[in-house]
DNA sequence: AACAATATATCCGTTTTCGATATATAATAT
DNA sequence: ATATTATATATCGAAAACGGATATATTGTT
């Protein structure tokens, strides 16, 4: 049986939190800082967007917290760690591709309007 | 002065009907179909995304109607036409880097292999 | 003549966004 | 020592966006 897709596109904000976790895992915090930094300072993501996002990211299995502390030397209890789930980065995958699809077809078409012309 | 940003960044909808105008003037129901056939059928837009989609674009300038009316025998008169304004074509613009930029970090990180862009 | 596809549009419940607000701890500066 | 800033998580609620359902009418096809 075919199942049914979970969504056609990630939200932007699920997107970028995707790719901030896609190599380790990170707690809230965090994650808000690397996705400021890997935008170049471009995108800037509120408290309510995480962890509202965070939220949901875990009800849908994109994400999974990560008990496991660090050397308490290094670590701040507060936190909570997340990393991707098999789904989750799935996803990401999917949605990285259908960009780089995006990219291409607006790269083509530069090239044939140019070529119109 | 330094005027505010227009958004942070592009819902996906907005994202892919921009690039649907990229080259040409389309028709909403074009533009649909467009999207459709861009993302190999995996992104299917409903009239409630796409018209709702198109008013709130027009009314932040990154879309206008195009009046002129191509030959009559290959016209439809119940059609509306748009196409980028400068601004949408920057937007757009902007967006394709952002996503270009994720793209290359990932791939940097060896998640995504074998995509060529 | 009947039917499917084209074409635009609105309604409305659900989901998502995002600034404001709250609370508390850790680190730094005065 | 104390004040301030940065870190860290979390909720609230209005506004925005989404997307299926529905409506209406025309065009093209069987």
């Amino acid at each position: 049986m075919k199942q049914k897709q979970y969504r056609q596109t990630l939200t932007p904000s699920v997107f970028y939190i995707l790719l901030a976790l896609y190599n380790k895992e990170r707690h809230g915090y965090e994650i808000m800082k690397q996705v400021e930094y890997a935008s170049d300072g471009k995108i800037k993501m509120g408290p309510g967007t995480l962890y509202g996002s965070i939220k949901r990211m875990l009800a849908d299995g994109l994400i999974e917290e990560a008990y496991e502390r660090p050397d308490p030397e290094f670590d701040d209890e507060r936190r909570k760690y997340y990393r991707l789930t098999e789904f989750g980065r799935k996803q990401l995958s999917m949605e990285l591709k259908r960009y780089g699809n995006a990219i291409k077809l607006a790269r083509l078409k530069n090239l044939l309007l140019g070529l119109e012309l």
